[in-house]
Order: structure tokens, then sequence, then C-alpha cells
DNA sequence: TTGTATGCGTTATCAC
DNA sequence: GTGATAACGCATACAA
């Protein structure tokens, strides 16, 4: 036979559906006794609640969505990791959409949540430093009664929470970082910089040139595309163009890997000839050869505050607005190391 | 105002909700006129069809539920990454678990997968070589209707339909590639042990020991935890307590990089002194230093043929249970070498 | 081809 | 306390 439905408990109860349904979600009054019938009638059936129909009846669908350019890539894995935890706990289920980097497929599976009416979205993305195409959209889903949230993607004047890492400071730092140890040849490896994918890391980057009179060459700002290969490739094809770099800023440490290979095969020793800083933080980075010196983005912390700020606004009928920016902090290894060039 | 319903797209275009309904969903015969009206109206209501209403209705929900161990390993992030790109293109929905590796956290899952009345399931899982506490709710669920497809993980006698990949033939490879540069003093480190976390690389790796004719030691396989920390820790200790080990087999790649450290910095040379081998081939390892042999695993496939039987599996009525053994290439860098120590 | 009527499984608003 | 009953928004079998 097909799943017993809350009719089924109530018949075997001997009570009205409605009674039924008021005991198994806990509301109003009820006799000791029925409550103990129905609890049994529930127990002895198998009973499960039809979701989708709770949903229909109650115009709370409880589920939320989560909007992410790519589980393949580590970073937004892990705060979706983090994310998620938190909403499970708070019995809400998680539609999941994986935008592949891809615009078009972002704005469909928009309306694709928008179908399945769900309470609240959590947007993960990555800052671009322009108007994203899809900007507009996000601006109108409050409208449509949808509790919204941002992480690491920004949507300038907007009341819309936004939670992220303050990349920007810490790319500064971590030239800094390079300029006090006495470079002054730094490339940096960006990632979908053509996309803004390393936006606020190639400002940070600038203001600390800039800081210490040293004049920004674009030409030593190149795209690795957040990967290994990405970042060997381009580390090799700098290397031949211009061979006095001394340090290279790397908007991740995934792509670090890569740009340490490139370095050791040209006959680059990290750090008396060339320095590198990565950024990220990730595990593995304290374990490379060298030690990567990077800077640590609070991966996890952004998606739980993302759970949080959500779950709150959730809650609230009021719209808070909170906007997050989370520290970062600046991680010094062995691939950091004195500037050993005249200049 | 709220959204607009079915009914007032109807309304609006003078016709009845049935027909509007056909219209939207290209089933029946319905003239273009009324057809054109239809459209017309939903297009000036920016009409959304309620998915929710629609699942009740139709009684079929056209959501899948993906139960993954952990998203913040990248093995399992990767596998999800490549199912629900298909899934979505299927116009499906999916609503995402993650267990964070904790058995009672499937179980409930798995109930909430079943109150949400799921069409199908992807389990994703590891081969444990032991009866799995949640066995039997896997059982079970094609009872209730809900198409099942599991992933990297084991249901002995079960008509469900199985993915994964060949570990074991590839640890066995792995470990004779060892045998034939002379090693035979080869340690495993391994992930979950007692939780049978590698348990078929670790029955490949005494396969292959025994086929050489070397003692299966057991006091030479350690738990890493799978993460480089864990494999640096466990190398270290295994260094202090068996220094006379020439190679080991390591379960994963992530692992790896923290062994390439911790005999760095024993003053152990690789492969020179001491041969590496690892698993999976993620993308880093190329560029690790030394670059690093290991077995390459199809990780996205394993995702992509995942989607695809539950697909079909969707589509038919049969109860297609085909189980796919994905083979296992042996990538050989530069971290396996001959052995230099006469025994 | 189009419309009517019923049902999907709950929740929620009332009376009783 | 308990029980009818009307939504919820749509699909679908059937009648017209």
């Amino acid at each position: 036979m097909s799943r017993p439905t809350l009719a089924d408990v109530a018949r075997l109860a001997g009570v009205a559906i409605s009674t039924a349904s008021v005991v198994l979600n806990n509301k109003g009054r009820v006799s000791p006794a029925t409550r103990a019938q129905v609890q049994a009638a529930a127990q002895a059936l198998g009973y499960q609640p039809n979701a989708v129909a709770r949903r229909l009846a109650s115009r709370r669908t409880n589920i939320v969505a989560v909007v992410v350019p790519s589980l393949a890539n580590p970073f937004f894995a892990t705060i979706v990791h983090e994310l998620q935890g938190r909403l499970l706990d708070a019995g809400l289920d998680i539609i999941m959409y994986d935008t592949e980097d891809d615009v078009q497929l972002e704005a469909k599976h928009t309306e694709s949540l928008l179908r399945n009416r769900v309470d609240g979205v959590v947007f993960i993305g990555q800052h671009t430093g322009m108007e994203h195409p899809n900007d507009q959209i996000l601006r109108e889903l409050p409208e449509q009664g949808v509790k919204l949230v941002l992480v690491e993607r920004e949507l300038s004047e907007s009341p819309i929470p936004q939670i992220y890492a303050d990349k920007e400071e810490g790319a500064r730092s971590a030239v800094r970082h390079l300029v006090s140890l006495g470079h002054r040849r730094i490339a940096m490896v960006g990632g979908f910089l053509s996309m803004g994918g390393s936006f606020l890391r190639r400002r940070g980057y600038e203001t600390a040139l800039q800081e210490a009179k040293i004049p920004v060459d674009s030409d030593l700002i190149v795209d690795g595309g957040f990967t290994p290969l990405g970042g060997y490739q381009v580390t090799r094809e700098l290397l031949l163009r211009r061979p006095g770099i001394t340090a290279l800023f790397v908007a991740n440490d995934l792509m670090s890997i890569g740009v340490l290979k490139a370095l050791q095969e040209s006959g680059k020793r990290v750090p008396e000839d060339v320095s590198v800083i990565g950024f990220d933080n990730i595990p593995e980075s304290r374990f490379l050869n060298p030690s990567l010196s990077t800077v640590d983005v609070p991966t996890r912390r952004l998606g739980q505050a993302a759970a949080e700020v959500l779950l709150s606004s959730l809650e609230d009928k009021t719209t808070n607005s909170r906007t997050i920016v989370f520290p970062v902090e600046l991680i010094i290894r062995d691939s950091t190391g004195p500037c050993n060039v005249n200049i």
C-alpha cells in the first residue's frame, strides 16, 4: 500500500484529521489521552508527514536555496559545508544550485528557486568590482518575499546583508610584507581577472604598491584561473617575459602550488631567489615545500555567519540588514624571504 | 500583491484553469489562438508556476536527494559537482544532505528525504567492508518507491545500482609498482581505518604484498584521517617507530602532501631514500615537489554515471540494476623510485 | 478543443 | 478539547 496519510492516522486513532495534525505538530491543547492515541497510531503506521502538502497548506516551505559558483572549488565547498550544517540543524531543507560560474545558469537557477517558493536564499559569489549582470535579479528577490543573504558577493547600495572576508586588506598586507622584505618587482597571479574574480585582491595589491611608491605594472598581473595548472603555466610564461621579478603575490593557495613548481623547474629557489605568498590558507599550504606564506581566510566562519544571519532574518519580520566583514590574517611561513637582488 | 496563480492567468486569458494548465505544460491539444492568449497572460503577470502545488497535484516531486559524507572533502564535492549538473539539466531539483561523516545524521537525513517524497536519491559513501548501520534503511528505500543509486558505497546482495571506482585494484597495482622497484618494507597510510574508510585499498595493499611473498605487518598500517595534517603526523610517528621503511602507499593524495613534508623534515629524500605513492590524482598532485606518483580515480565520471543511471531509472518503470565499476589508472611521476636499501 | 469537477495531504479557522 | 470545513495551487480524468 501507499504511504499512510494523516487521514489514516486519524482514522486509526479514532479522531479528526485536524486533531491528529495538532498533536503531531505540538500545537494547541489536546488531552493527554487522545495525544497518546494519535502518537501510537502514527507510530504503528510508520507515518511520515508529507512535506509537500505541509508546505502548500502552511504557506511556508522551510526550504532555503544555496546558490554557489562551483562545488568543485574547495573554497566554496567549505563555505557550503558549514552553512548547510546550521541550516539543517534548524530543520530547513536545502535546495542546492551550482551555477558552474555561468551567469546564465545563475539566472535560470534563480527562477527555479522562485518557483520552489523558498523562504530564503544564500547567494555565494565573488566580488567582481563591477555590476554583475544578475544584480537586478538579486535586488528583486526581497520584493518577492524571499530572505536573502550574500556571501563573498557585493551588491552596492543595497540593504541586503552581505558577508565577506576582507580580501582587499589581506592582499594589501601580503604585498606590504613582500615590500618590507625589500621586494620591488612584485607580480600578481590573479584568477578570472577579466571577470573581476580577484578584484579586491588586485586592488589591495595595487594599493600596497602605491603606498611603497612602486609603479603598478599591469604587465606583471597575470591570470592563473585559480587552478594549480593555471598557476604553473602562467608563471612559466611570466618568468620568460619578466625574469627580473623577485616576488609573487598569488590570489589563492591552489595556484601557488603550480607557481612553486614552475619556479623550481626554472631553477629559482624559494625564497632565496623568489618569494611567494598565497591566499586562503588551505590545509595543505602548511605542508608544501617550502611551506607557504599566505593569508588566512576564515572560510568556515563565513558559512556559519551566513547561516546565522539568514536564520535570524527568517524569524524576524524586521529587515535586519547587517553586513559583516571578516578580518583576514597574514601567515608567514617559509616561502617568503628577504630580497637578495640589488636594484 | 502576492504572486500570481494559475487562476489569475486563466482569468486574464479568459479561459479555464485546466486549459491554462495544459498550455503551460505543453500537454494536450489546444488551439493556437487560446495558446497564445494564455502565454501572453502568463507573460504579462510574470507568472511562475508554484512547484510545491505542482508536486502535490502530480504526485511527482521532480526532486532528488543527494546524500554526501562531507562537502568539505574535495573528492566528494567533485562527484557532487558533476552529478548535480546533469540532474539540474534534466529539470530536477536537488535537496542536499551533508552527513558530516555521522551515521546518526545520515539516518536522520534519510527520514527527511522521505518526508520530502523525493523521486530519487543518490547516496554517496565509502566502502567500509562491513555492514553499515544504515544499510537496512537503504534497502527499504526502493520499497517506498524511491529510486536509489549508490556511489562509492557498497550494499551486498542488493539489486540497487552501485557505482564505484576499482580502488582495490588500484591499490594493488600501486603496491605492485613499489614492489617492482625493489621495495619490501612498504607501509600504508590509510584513513578512517577503524570505520573501514580505506577498506578496499587496504585489501589491495595486502593482496599485492602477499603476491610478492611479503608478510603483512599490521604495524605498518596507520591511520592519517585523509587530511594533510594527519598524513604528516602519522608519518613522523611511523618514521620513529619503523625507520627501516623504504616506501609508503598513501590512501589519498591529500595525506600524501603531509607525508612528503614529514619525510623531508626527517632528512629523507624522495624518492632516493623513500618512495611515496598516493591515490586519487587530485589536480595539485602533478605540481608537488616531487611530483606525486598516484592512482587516478575518475571522480568526475563517477558523478556523471550516477546521474545517468538515476535518470534512466527515473524514466523506466523497469528496475534496472546496473552496477558500474570504473577502472583506475596508475600514474607514475617522480615520487617513486628504485629501492636503494639492501635487505 | 475547452471546461468542470475532483483530488493531492496538510494547515488553519472556526464553530461546537 | 475536538471536529468540520475551507483553503493552498495545481494536475488530470472526464464530460461537454
